[in-house]
Formats: structure tokens, C-alpha cells, sequence
DNA sequence: CATCGTTTCTACAACGTTGTAGTCAACGTT
DNA sequence: AACGTTGACTACAACGTTGTAGAAACGATG
């Protein structure tokens, strides 16, 4: 029940050739010659081999889109956008998992990627510049300033300016002792590092200490780290007045660690985040936060892929940034 | 730099076969022979191109999973534990988002499906019976009862007795006024449906009258719709004192319209979902839910999918049930 | 009417892989 | 010494598609 060019040629009396070119819009074709081809098509319900397609053009229209979890809501609505946008130029998204870890990154960038897909758009929490050196095959968008040097084309946001920013909100509104939730070693996460950063130079313009004791290492991003962190920052009697999490989820679970302590948010401490997850909108309170535009990010990073498909596969890397505002809800309003 | 198994026979002093043989662990391989080919693989950083290979035998080893949305977080989670559990058999997981639209659905059942990957795992929201009725070609698993007699095997769980459960949770605190939210045209939402039922039941079972007024639709499963069900339910007067979301989406955005109305979780009014996402472990009050087992029903899923691949594929189709668990937080602790 | 260009179609080869059939040497058995 | 068996390997064809080259039919032009 599986048919074939071939057999749609026997029924329609034409060549192989000649269904192919139907299928494929060549221009000339006799309008009755393609009536007929085009019904013994649908009676046949003939569906090309993607397989043999791919092996003879090089092209399989599937790109891959590499992320460490999906159910960290940031990637899943980053995925839907990327899905959205690579459905424009008729591609299909394999999305595949890689958990951060080092050495899963480095077989999706180099295993996977070898010949079922045409290009890869990848967010890597633990590869680094020598992972990708020897790549010089299928061609890779890179999210994020993990691989800052590589070879390949990157999409940002300015994470320094964008965390300076939402850190001098906080400022603006009075808060003094302000915490920040998220810091790691600085081989791991290189957003953790930059927001970090634009934490450190609002403070610093603002004439505020910098104090060690305010920044909470959280080595995975997840609400349960971000609960931790804050109960941590309670009881080690610091007592801020507001927070800066490095991202959404860390923040949820500061604002339940919070809540746990009988803290109110924002009379007591101010909470603030940075993805724009759904979750935020709706959360008691409502976080506020940095809003990058995932819309715009997945946009980006297919054209640059369709680009490289299509146009120099040699010419030198280009790293496109991406815009981002703050969204101000109810977790920093003024009391 | 992309290299074929001629390339690697060439350098090898071998035929292409004998290179293929290699790569596929066929036995008889003189054991100088296989160092010499699978040193001339590693020198040229050979990979196979799998293309060819789905075209040659007929397997491309790539499975897909089609759900309506990735970023409600319960697909999220359900199409991470898929990742995992198809890594098992050495599948790589195409994921694929239908918008719960049910001319993608048909697209994805029958378009993509064709030749690129092995089996499908699906989560419809739209389609019919009829819609698959046709497809004898890629083995599919469906999950959920959308689809309650197609010729595919699923996997379900038993949500009539899970919703009247947990309803009837909510009747042993002694709640008597308790809303529904979700319910649907009774065309589209199967789950909708028969979560409806095993409310009623309870109900019926305890005495109660089931009231029309205390069911609220919501077209979609998502937190406005919940937040909106539920400021609906408020205004109309029928004051609830317990509410039964019918998905976890839904009850947080019910819990965001209570506080906003002022309203106390549980005290005021108890709230309970389904799906045990990982947002209502850490939401202010935690979230009280029906959690199905998502690992199992991934794992039952891959492990049907992989029957049907080696198998008997004329085989009956098979039902298979996961199991449940009842997850009782503060948002229906007694005051 | 011969010539030319265009339209419409076909035959063939190739993409990279693996199954089948077969070659050839080495070995053990009669 | 002749025979069959086994191990180790190779040559070839085929999977379904599309690019290339070119043939056949047709109308327009000189």
C-alpha cells in the first residue's frame, strides 16, 4: 500500500520523470498531462520518499534544534517559536535533548547532526569553542553567549545591559540590599556570569557595595534551586530587600520560599526575574521581569541558518542580537 | 570533508563492504582487517549517512512525537520522559507541534509520517477515527481517548475514576458547592469529557445535585482560560467552595482569579487539577492534583511502538492503562 | 519548404548504503 | 588426492528520487 513514483507513472502512463517534475511544480508540463498525473497521485495517495529525496538532493528539510530541557519552560517556548518560524521555509524541527551535559552536547554536534539534518540551531549550557573547532560540516546557530568565539553563527541578547537594567528598576524603587540568585562557577554558565556582571555595575553606578554574601550560587536553574537559594539567603541573616534571580524559575521558587517564610512580595522583598515564562504572568504575585523577544530569536536564528543553507557556507560567522524590554509587575510595584 | 564508506574503503585497502560490515558488527571480519577499517573511520571521522541507509533497509531509527503545544508544560514533561525512554532502544525523537489544529493533526498522521521516521507517538486534540482510518502505514500509539476506536494502539489512563477521585477528595472535606472547570463541546475534548463524568459520579455517589451552573467551559486548557472560568464563576453568584480544574494550567489561572478577587486557597475556596505539572509544586498554595504517571506512559508508548516495529504490525490494536496517584497539597488542606 | 527555437516528455545515471550471490583460500575429512 | 565446509572477502544490484542530456512534436520564421 506504500506507492512509488513508479507506480504513479504505470497508472497515469507517463514516465517516472514526469510525475516527478508534477510533484515537484516544473512548468512544463501539458495541463491535461498533469490532471492526470495529479489524479493517479490521488488515487494512489503517493507520498515521496523524504529518504531518497534527501540522498539525492543532500537536502532533508529537517533541522535539528538542540536544547538541555524542554520542560524548562524558557526552551519549550523558545522550541514552539523556533518550530513556528522554521515552518515558513517548510522545514521540519527535530528537537533534541541534551540535559546540559558536556557530552551530550558534543554527539548532537557532531554525531546526530551528520547527515539526517540540514542544520542545527543549538543552545549549549556546557560545550565549549573546542567542542565545535572540528565541526566543519552541518551548519550551526548557536544561542547564547556560552561559545563565545566559535565558528559558527550566534543570535544574543545583551545580557549585561539588560540585567543593569532591571537591577537599576529595583534600585529606582528604594531597594538597598539587594540579593541576586543564580551565580556559578564561571566555566559553566557564561549567562550566569554576564548577568552577574550587570548586576555588579548597577550597583556599582548607584554607589552600592557590592556584597558577596548577597549573591547565591545555584548550580541548575530549576524552582526547587531558586527555593533553596532564598531560604538560604533568610537564614543566613543577610535580610534583603529585594531580589535579582537569573531567571524565571529560580524566581518562582523564591517567591514560594518566601511566601513559606511569611515574607510578603514586594512589601517585604522585592523579586524580580529574566525569560518571560508564561508561569510569570500568572504567579502570586505576577513577576516582573526581562522579556527577551523568543519570538524574534527564533526568527533570527532559522534566517541565519537559511542563509548559511543557501548562501557561503565559508563566510565568516555573524553573531545577531536580539532586542529584549522589562516587563514591571507586581512583585517589584511600589508598595 | 563529509566522507563515504568508499572513502573509508580506499584508505583502508578494502571493499565498501566489507567498511559496512564493520560498521555493522558483522562477525566474520578478520580482526587486523577490522583495526585497519575502524582506523581509517576514526582518521576521517566517518559517519554514516542515514538517508541512504533508511533507503537501503528501510529504518531510519527516528521516531516522532506530535503534540498540540510544547510549552504547556505537561507535553513538556510527557515528551521529555518520551526522549528518555526512546533513547533506550537508540531512537532519536522528532518532536512535532499540531496546534491541537486537526488539519495538522491529519497532516502529521498522514504527510510527515510517510517515509522520514519509523513510528509515531500521538497526542491528538482534534482528530477523528475517521481521520486515521485510512493510515495502514507508519505504526502509530495514541495517546489519550480522543480517538477511543481507531485501529492504533494507545495508551490511557482512567480518567473517569481519577476525576471522580479527587472530586470525591473534595467532598470528604466537606465541600458541597464545587464548580468544574474545562468542560467542552462534546466533539472536541474527549479527556474533557470523561473528566466531566467521573465528576458527576461523585457527585451522584455523595448525594449532591450537579448543578449546570457550577460548570464552566473554557475552549482552551491554558491559564487565562482558567484565570477567566473562574472570574466567570465569581460574578455569576453561584459562589463555589471547591473547584475541580480539569488540567493544572487551568487551576493556576483559577488560583490567580481568587486572589485576585481576594479570595482564600483553601480556606475560601479549595482547588484541585489534573496533569501534576511542575509549576503547582512550587505556586502559592501548592496544587492539589491528579498525577498520572508520565514516565510509565512514555515508557508504555515507546515500548507498544517498538512491538508493533518487530512484530505482528496486522496485530489487534492494544489499550494499554497507566497508573495515577492522588497529590494532595495546600490548595485543599483542611483550614 | 527548410530551419530554428520552444515545449513536452523520456532514458539514464547517480546519491550512499546493504542484501545476495559468489570467489578464493585454508582447513579437515574421507 | 579429492571433496566438502568454513572464513574472509568482493562485485553487483537495488532502495526511490532527481539532474542531465537529449529526443520528439510543434509552431513560427525566413
Amino acid at each position: 500500500m506504500r506507492h512509488r513514483l513508479k507506480d504513479v507513472a504505470e497508472r497515469a502512463g507517463v514516465s517516472v520523470k514526469t510525475v516527478s517534475n508534477v510533484v515537484n511544480g516544473y512548468v512544463h508540463v501539458r495541463p491535461d498531462t498533469r490532471a492526470r498525473v495529479e489524479e493517479a497521485i490521488a488515487e494512489l495517495n503517493y507520498r515521496p520518499n523524504l529518504s531518497a529525496r534527501h540522498l539525492r538532493k543532500g537536502r532533508t528539510g529537517v533541522i535539528a534544534l538542540a536544547v538541555p530541557e524542554l520542560d524548562i519552560p524558557y526552551f519549550a517556548e523558545l522550541a514552539r517559536h523556533v518550530v513556528t518560524a522554521a515552518a515558513a521555509y517548510g522545514w521540519t524541527v527535530l528537537i533534541d535533548q541534551t540535559g546540559g551535559r558536556r557530552e551530550q552536547e558534543r554527539v548532537v554536534a557532531s554525531g546526530i547532526t551528520d547527515h539526517l539534518i540540514d542544520g542545527l540551531i543549538f543552545s549549549p549550557l556546557a560545550l565549549t569553542a573546542e567542542d565545535l573547532a572540528g565541526l566543519d560540516g552541518t551548519p550551526m546557530v548557536l544561542l547564547g553567549e556560552r561559545v563565545e568565539h566559535g565558528p559558527a553563527d550566534r543570535v544574543v541578547i545583551d545580557n549585561v545591559t539588560a540585567a543593569r537594567e532591571i537591577t537599576d528598576h529595583l534600585i529606582k524603587l528604594g531597594h538597598r540590599r539587594i540579593a541576586a540568585i543564580g551565580s556559578q562557577r564561571t566555566d559553566e554558565g557564561a549567562s550566569a556570569r554576564l548577568r552577574l556582571a550587570g548586576y555588579a555595575d548597577a550597583l556599582r553606578a548607584a554607589g552600592l557595595d557590592y556584597d558577596e554574601a548577597l549573591v547565591a550560587p545555584a548550580s541548575a536553574w530549576h524552582r526547587a534551586d531558586g527555593a533553596a537559594a532564598m531560604r538560604g539567603l533568610l537564614t543566613s541573616g543577610v535580610r534583603p530587600d529585594a531580589v535579582f534571580c537569573f531567571n524565571d524559575t529560580l524566581a518562582l521558587g523564591a517567591l514560594r520560599a518566601l511566601h513559606e517564610a511569611g515574607l510578603r512580595v514586594p512589601e517585604d522583598v522585592a523579586v524580580v526575574g529574566f525569560d518571560d515564562i508564561e508561569d510569570g504572568r500568572f504567579s502570586i504575585p505576577t513577576l516582573s521581569t526581562v522579556a527577551p523577544d523568543k519570538e524574534r530569536i527564533a526568527h533570527l536564528a532559522v534566517e541565519l541558518l537559511a542563509n548559511r543553507l543557501d548562501g557561503d557556507r565559508a563566510a565568516p560567522a555573524k553573531a545577531l542580537s536580539a532586542p529584549y524590554r522589562l516587563e514591571l509587575r507586581e512583585s517589584t510595584r511600589t508598595p
